[in-house]
RNA sequence: GGAGGAUUAGCUCAGCGGGAGAGCGCCUGCCUUACAAGCAGGAUGUCACAAGUUCAAUCCUUGUAUCCUCCA
């Protein structure tokens, strides 16, 4: 045979772009023997369209890629569903900047040419995000590849509509919207940018109407007085319990108001008294919605006052408004004191106007029953949160559940399905488009103009990609989804209303494991940030150090949904255990050179060979646990130590002389056990490093077809080899020992001494050791290791060490300083009694012999005996020392 | 105000009832027939503080402190 030529540094340049191409071309990544029961279906949360694929992104799809190659090698049906969103607000924003940079708003375009404009924007950016998925290996189905806005979505999102509709659960009511005046539309929340600005607070007179007195309120806009409904107190606030229910006059109006308690106000801002305002600030709303408010709008859409004030008012402008009442309620002697006072006020990311809360009319879909469904699911087990504390969040949101706004005055989305004749009033709704009134016949018909909330689309997620409302093959193969991997920001948003709209519309939760991932951070433990300039590029990582790296070091870091904090340097981790790997392999491919592959099984395995199976097996058993449990760190460290510190320091370092200097029967036989070890590797390291996985696994000789299908490498009782293991660790005991001695002594490496080895009875691995001989000499640089099986060397004038079952005596005269290792030998024995303090601490206890498990104590019991074995040695070469 | 999380080696973090761990960094020595992106060895910790439960607590419970996040 010949040997495999490798190139001599990793470079994934070389073949991650190849590799994708390839398992694309040849349907990989497609469902495979989908006539065997059961499935594996993992939907991808969509990106949005408006930009490029961050980190936070990468760690999503990586761990999602993780879990698909995993169960894909297990051989079920499996499915990942890739697709992006069109993420209204977000996408629509995008394209009026592109606009303002011209001087246009959308309103001179129209709506059907800035759709247009918008669809080309949505064209470029899931091209991008396409791009960067493939880049960083996801193996994802491309042909079921879906978009929010696309027709079978767009069919789901009428279909949901309609029923909740004829269902009773959606219905147009008044809705507090952020509204700037001066744009003339509402806008979302992230549209508004928050200041602090220096103010003023006011303190005022609010008199009761039966003449005993007042009471004090404070707010930073009187002016809103106007459409005070009611004054507020804590209901535990001892100052005010009393006057609960009694009634206010307004001043400067001839209306009445009651005092009320909510919970929401706080008892230490001004005088813990609150004027409730619910059509003019959110937290007034909410409160009013609570304790049925009347809802008194005071607004012109231009930001004027209306007629809902005293006429001096009506017309003028917030601000204005403001000087005016404040000097009139001063002159009626309301005002108690006016104090500085800083606080947040809105501005239009726009044109910076300040944003008023703004009382509209909006489509709503009524949760409570959705809701109800969806904490069912979570108390039937349907679902199961990974790490299982966010199902406390989930729980306390649904409990506090409010209705949904659902509609959005943007033109970027779904329309909102809603016809209103303009002839008889009817509101009509329907899963075709109208043509003519039901009611009266009429032709002349208008459609809302809103579109629907973008989460109105994403909540329908798991089953429109999969076909719904059709009854399509993949709903009824990969439907209820097993996995949703998710940060945990979008919990409430997203995966909350996914499960309720499952509930409703399939009776079925649609995943049955949620699992909760950390958010990226910079090694600061800040968000990243275009402004701050602290984020990482995923790209820029896979291009220095290749999509492995990346995958891997995000897989080590992201443990049970914690942050993740990484910077640039970060990655290195991954990237030099790719590079072990593929110089690993070029070592062994070299080394296939005149030799020819046999079988062999169990007879034909040396110690050695049983122990690194046996590390193979339990790294086998450690990752299926890991991955049952979503735990990927503990999976990635088991795939690392075991490549790295078993195979690679250990293994193949002690094949190494077996190589050069064997029989050829033996070489044969030995690269043929190392060929298996490494193609049983790739198998195991694939979902973590996909591509080099790859790349190694088509150049090895025993490889069979590609290993991104090839069977994941089950752990097997029969490859446990629990004796042997311990020889191989009572071996690697001894060599550590004396190379730890022989670098404390700064023996130099090229300077071969001398070692006498004595073992007592009870030690096991007196056969390993023998057989070994050769490879212990060269790890531990002796030329002369004797091992003294009947105790008749003179050992004397040596350096004397030991360890667990052995002594080793190391002939290195000239290189000791007699009382440094005394010293080391005495802070031995003091180590060893401190051991022994605790062990018989523990044995000479009763409750202890009682109640432990008695491994334990047996354990304990080791402890002792080999603390005293430690004790009784050192001071047997403590005098050894002496005598030199 | 409510809830959750964090507090372990210089840094970033795992571990979570029975002798304190990883990666990076640091120190020492090595280009040993894959890998200097490497090899070997080494140092460093009142596991935040205080009580309690337990035969046994870094791990469980409660409280305290500091920090972070979400909700209001």
């Amino acid at each position: 045979m010949k040997a495999v030529e490798l190139s001599k540094s990793y470079n994934p340049k070389d073949f991650e772009e190849r590799i994708y191409s390839y398992w694309k071309e040849n349907g990989e990544f497609k469902p495979r023997n989908i006539e065997k029961d059961g499935h594996f279906s993992v939907v991808m949360p969509p990106p949005n369209v408006t930009g490029v694929l961050h980190m936070g992104h990468a760690l999503n799809n990586v761990l999602q890629d993780i879990i698909v190659r995993y169960h894909r090698m297990t051989g079920v049906p499996t499915l990942w569903v890739p697709g992006t969103d069109h993420a209204g607000i977000a996408t629509q924003n995008v394209v009026e900047r592109q606009l303002k940079a011209d001087g246009l708003r959308r309103q001179d375009l129209g709506r059907e040419k800035f759709l247009e404009r918008t669809w080309l924007v949505k064209e470029k950016h899931h091209a991008i995000i396409k791009s960067q998925l493939e880049k960083m290996g996801c193996s994802c189905d491309w042909d079921h590849e879906r978009f929010t806005m696309d027709e079978g979505l767009s069919k789901a999102v009428r279909e949901c509509f309609v029923t909740l509709y004829e269902r009773g659960l959606i219905y147009k009511g008044k809705y507090l919207v952020n509204y700037c005046p001066k744009c003339g539309t509402a806008l979302s929340d992230d549209e508004v940018e928050y200041e602090s600005e220096p103010g003023k607070l006011y303190h005022i007179r609010y008199p009761y109407s039966d003449g005993s007195g007042y009471i004090i309120v404070a707010t930073t806009r009187p002016e809103t007085m106007f459409g005070d409904s009611a004054v507020a107190v804590h209901p535990e606030d001892e100052r005010y319990k009393s006057v609960v229910g009694k009634t206010l006059d307004l001043p400067l109006t001839d209306r009445k108001i009651k005092i009320i308690a909510d919970s929401f106000v706080s008892r230490e801002f001004g005088t813990g008294m609150v004027k409730i305002t619910p059509a003019h600030d959110p937290n007034d709303f909410e409160c009013g919605r609570r304790n049925n408010l009347e809802q008194i709008n005071i607004l012109n859409p231009d930001g004027t006052l209306n007629e809902n004030v005293p006429e001096k008012y009506r017309g003028l402008s917030a601000v204005d408004a403001r000087a005016l009442v404040v000097k009139d309620l001063e002159d009626a002697g309301f005002v108690e004191k006016i104090e500085d006072h800083n606080h947040d006020v809105g501005h239009c990311y726009r044109c910076h106007t300040i944003i008023e809360p703004y009382l509209s009319d909006q489509w709503f879909v009524r949760m409570k029953s959705l809701a109800e469904k969806a904490m069912d699911a979570l108390k039937k087990n349907d679902i199961v949160f990974y790490p299982k504390r966010w199902e406390n969040t989930y729980s306390r949101w649904l409990e506090g559940i409010r209705d949904w706004c659902i509609s959005r005055q943007l033109w970027w989305g779904h329309r909102i399905p809603v016809w209103y004749c303009k002839d008889c009033g009817a509101e009509i709704v329907m899963r075709e488009d109208p043509t003519e009134c039901p009611h009266c016949h009429s032709h002349s018909l208008e459609q809302d103009s809103d579109v629907l909330d973008t989460w109105f689309s994403s909540w329908l997620w798991p089953f429109s990609t999969l076909g719904w409302p059709e009854e399509s093959e993949d709903l009824k193969k990969f439907f209820p989804t097993s996995a949703l991997v998710s940060a945990y920001d979008i919990i409430f948003f997203w995966i909350s209303r996914m499960i309720m709209s499952s509930e409703e519309f399939l009776d079925k939760a649609p995943f049955k494991d949620i699992v909760i991932t950390g958010l990226v951070r910079d090694k600061l433990g800040r968000k990243m940030s275009k402004s701050l300039g602290n984020g990482v590029d995923p790209l820029l990582i896979i291009d220095s150090y290749g999509a492995d790296s990346l995958k891997f070091t995000l897989c080590y870091m992201a443990a049970q949904g914690q942050d993740v904090l990484i910077d640039n340097d970060s990655f290195k981790m991954g990237s030099r255990f790719a590079n072990k790997i593929w110089n690993a392999t070029r070592f062994l491919l070299m080394n296939l050179e005149g030799r020819e592959l046999v079988n062999f099984n169990v007879s034909d395995l040396t110690t050695m060979d049983k122990w690194i199976y046996s590390r193979f097996n339990s790294a086998a058993e450690e990752i299926k646990k890991a991955m049952e449990g979503y735990r990927f760190n503990d999976a990635a460290s088991a795939v690392y130590s075991f490549f790295w510190n078993d195979l690679c320091d250990w293994y193949i370092e002690d094949t190494k002389q077996k190589l050069l200097s064997g029989t050829e029967d033996e070489k044969n036989l030995q690269i043929s056990i190392l060929m298996d070890l490494l193609e049983k590797s790739m198998r195991l390291m694939h979902p973590f490093l996909s591509f080099i996985t790859e790349e190694i696994y088509q150049k090895l000789p025993n490889h069979n077809g590609d290993v991104i299908v090839a069977s994941y490498p089950e752990p097997d009782k029969a490859m446990e080899f629990k004796e042997d293991a311990e020889k191989v660790e009572a071996l690697k005991d001894i060599v550590k020992n004396i190379r730890s001695v022989r670098s404390n002594l700064q023996i130099a490496p090229e300077k071969k001494i001398k070692v006498v080895l004595r073992t007592s009875s009870s030690f096991k691995a007196l056969d390993l050791v023998k057989s070994e001989k050769a490879f212990i000499s060269t790890l531990i640089g002796s030329k002369d290791f004797i091992i003294d099986e009947d105790s008749s060397y003179d050992t004397s004038s040596s350096l004397p060490t030991s360890g667990p079952g052995y002594e080793c005596f190391l002939f290195i005269r000239d290189a000791i300083d007699v009382e440094e290792e005394i010293k080391k030998l005495n802070s031995d024995i003091e180590k060893a009694n401190k051991l022994l303090e605790g062990a018989e601490k523990k044995l000479n206890n009763e409750a202890f012999i009682k109640n432990a498990k008695a491994e334990a104590v047996e354990k304990e019991k080791k402890k002792k005996s080999e603390a005293l074995e430690i004790i009784e040695k050192s001071k047997e070469h403590i005098k050894m020392l002496q005598s030199l």
